[in-house]
Order: C-alpha cells, then structure tokens, then sequence
DNA sequence: TATATTACAATAGGATTAGTAGGAATTCAA
DNA sequence: TTGAATTCCTACTAATCCTATTGTAATATA
C-alpha cells in the first residue's frame, strides 16, 4: 500500500519548484541536494513531467527548470496520476480496457471502490498553492522559536 | 498506490473462508480453483494468517482450513496490515523506528498522514461479514435475474 | 572560441516483490 | 499397511522498481 517513490519524490519537486514559482530557474542538482534524492533518478522523474507539460526548462549553463502553472494550479492527485498512471489500489480498478473478468462477481472490488475513492478525495482537495502557505507558515514559526530560544 | 498482491489474495481467500464458517474445512486447492489465483502462492499467504492466528489449520488427507474467529470479527485493516506490515503510504510513517529524518521538516508528509487516516477509515469499518453478508445478497440477486429470464 | 554548466537520453546494476517448483511430514481411509 | 490427500518447508526464477553510470546536445559566460 506504498506509494511509489516516483510519485513521492515528483511531489517533493513540485513543491520546491512552487516554493520558488516566479524566481528564477532551478536545477535539478539543486533539488536533488535540497531534497537529498539521488540526482539522476531526479532527472528521470522531471522528464516525464516535463512531457506532461507540468514544467519548463531552459538547457545550457544557467539553465534549469519552472512551474508551467501557477501552484494553484496542480493538485497533489494531478501529480501522482501523472507518475503511477491512476490511484486505484488494485488494477482491476484501472478505468482502461483493463477490466478484470472476474469484476461482475468480485465481492472485494466494492472494497476498492472506496478506498480509491477515499484516497481521491484526499489528494484532489490539496494544491502545490496550499503546501506553499504550509512551508512559509512554518517557516515563519521556525523563527519565532528560533529568536525565543535566544531571548531576543 | 497499489496494494500487494499478497493482501488482496489474503482478502479474498479469507472471504473464501467466512463465507463457508461453520461447515466442514477447505483446502488451499479448492480456495485457488475458486478464485484463479496459482496454489503455491496461496499456501504461502495462508502459511503467514495461521502464523497470525487468523486460521487454523488440520494436516493430513481431509484437512485443511478454516477460520479461527467469527467473520464479524475480522476487519480488512486487520488482514491487510497482517500481510502489508502497515497501511501507511510512505515509509516515513511507519510507526516503528523507521522514522524519517526529515520528517520534522517535511510538509508533504501531512499530505501521507491524511491519505493513510482515510484509508484506514474505510478498511477498518468493514468486516468480513458485511463481505459475506454482500456476497449472500448477490447470491439471491443473480437468482432472481435468472428466474426473471427464463419467465418462471 | 573555449569552457563550464546544464538538460536530455539510454542503459545497466542491485534490491525488492511476485510467483513457481519440488518434496518432506502428517493424517485419513480403504 | 498402503496410498492418496493435504499441510508445511525451502529454494529457485521472473518481473518490477529504484538507483547509478555513461554519454550527448545545448547554451551562457569568460
Ligand atoms: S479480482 Fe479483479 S475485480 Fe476482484
Ligand atoms: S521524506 Fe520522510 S518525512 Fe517526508
């Protein structure tokens, strides 16, 4: 019941990139260290959100990668879907031609239907936007107790 | 986001099994030829819910299995955390020491910690008799639509 | 122009998971 | 007492997932 490290580490770079939407362009080797992933599995991961049309990048020296979109704009289901292809729990639940023959009769799939669902409403309800606030507002908090420890 | 095939065989096997409590033991052949799925992989799933307690076992010609409890005391969080070790969707979660060295800082994981808490209010909640009880309703469902047909 | 930096691409290795195979131990029934 | 059925045990193979390696193409800067 994992989800894959393709979609944790994607939401994880999505974020950075969020956190830094409107500045200049990041690179890869910055998140990587930032985030402490293996660089080049990064890599693998921001092509294929490149291809889905999720960011942007400029090669050459000084070149990196942006939002395509306003962080508003990506919920934390959009990103997951792109990496592990749909959130169903089994693959009999994987809306494609992939119908499994024994879906008339299975008893457990209604079990499925609900834990997708659940897990659906989740992540669709959560933006990159709303993780932003979730960092400043913590950052902001980091500080306080950071100038209290010093009584300053 | 996919559960392992071991715990959606071990549901659908001890569905297999609440369905028949009460009447005489079932072997692992007769629990593969019912639900499709390869003998030799069932006996090992089956190996770890007895090593659980979840089902008894009787060797021998004439032996085999049945469940240890009633059904309506078994939970699909139950049999699913038997087999998956925990339902949380990132290791960073598992309660046990495997704790993450980032999480302090970490903002997506609020994200896994709200995904997991709604998983695990739906598997939870089911028993495995609200399953059998599904699976007898079906049963008189697929009666009356074959009676239906034939105009009897 | 030369150099360093970076995105882009393909592939190979290691680790984990899924599934297969063979057979030993146990028990019932004929 | 023999044979068949069945659980139980161990090891192997195949597939998938994650990470590392290697190299090419593009671009800014000096
Ligand atoms: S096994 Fe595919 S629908 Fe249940
Ligand atoms: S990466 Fe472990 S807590 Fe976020």
């Amino acid at each position: 019941m994992k989800i894959s490290t393709k979609g944790r580490y994607a939401l994880r770079l999505m974020l950075d990139l969020a956190i830094n939407y409107g500045g200049e362009l990041i690179t890869v080797k910055k998140i990587a260290a930032r985030q402490g992933i293996s660089e080049k599995y990064l890599e693998q991961i921001i092509t294929q959100l490149k291809k889905a049309g999720y960011v942007r990048s400029v090669r050459g020296s000084e070149g990196g990668y942006r939002l395509a979109r306003d962080p508003a704009e990506y919920t934390v289901g959009m990103i997951l879907r792109q990496m592990e292809g749909s959130l169903a729990p089994v693959s009999c639940l994987d809306e494609e031609v992939n119908l499994c023959a024994r879906a008339a009769d299975c008893i457990t799939l209604n079990v499925w239907k609900k834990v997708k669902t659940a897990v659906e409403d989740v992540v669709d309800q959560i933006t990159l936007a709303d993780l932003v606030k979730d960092y400043q507002e913590k950052v902001v908090l980091d500080l306080n107790l950071y100038l209290l420890t010093f009584k300053m």
